[in-house]
DNA sequence: CGCGCACTTACGCAATTCTTCAAGTCGTAC
DNA sequence: GTACGACTTGAAGAATTGCGTAAGTGCGCG
């Protein structure tokens, strides 16, 4: 294809770069909930929560039913899944060079001022 | 942790929410580019890409170091290279869906067209 | 030293994304 | 039918992000 994948694949990255869309799809990821009950476990307003629904929805990551008086969610994508877990493996990764880097440079300097 | 993982997460996928990062973050993982190389392979401005650069480096997933003239980088997480690989088989998936969901509405169209 | 190449940083403007408020839809229950 | 709960949509302003031009840094070489 020479359509650009990367640009397709920025996209898709984009959709998961918003801390509701993840938390959403992490809820989901477990097993499906209303939008009351994902409202419970993010804290943020209604609509707010419904527009990023809708971006995932667009993005095909979500589907929705409805199911008496409630809309209920399930991710569309069960691959979803292993990427977070994945990207929780980099994070940490990341996250704990960080933190080693930041030791290194505050033992510096405490050295740095004894001497 | 009490800090919100998740923050963190949306974080590092928004890094990697751009075309010219996808593209950098790939050319790296076949092996180590310096900056003019890049640019051989993205066409983008000289500025552009060293922003971009910035970015991938304030978010650790890669790095620099000077040799000669010019300055070499690499991917400083690996597994970064198995993240893009998951990403393309969901990219496939959902575009996919999306093929044959365009397929049936055109199809539904033309039944209708034709009744 | 001074020039040029390879790259980076600053900065201002355009484009995109986020968030909230107000209004609207859809089913269910009274 | 109308009232209510559960959601969604629209629109507007604020906040971020992206991009180009221009200016700067650092190195190696004549």
């Amino acid at each position: 294809m020479a359509v650009p994948l990367y640009q397709a694949k920025a996209e898709f990255f984009r959709t998961l770069g918003h801390p509701a869309r993840i938390r959403v799809l992490e809820l989901l990821s477990e097993r499906d909930h209303a939008v009351h009950e994902l409202l419970d476990g993010i804290d943020i307003e209604p609509s707010n929560l419904s527009q990023q629904l809708a971006v995932l929805r667009r993005a095909g990551l979500v589907e929705q039913r409805r199911e008496g008086g409630q809309v209920l969610y399930s991710v569309s994508v069960p691959e979803v899944r292993d990427l977070l877990l994945s990207a929780r493996v980099i994070i940490r990764g990341v996250l704990a060079d960080r933190v080693e880097l930041r030791d290194e440079l505050a033992t510096a300097a405490a050295a740095g001022r004894s001497r």
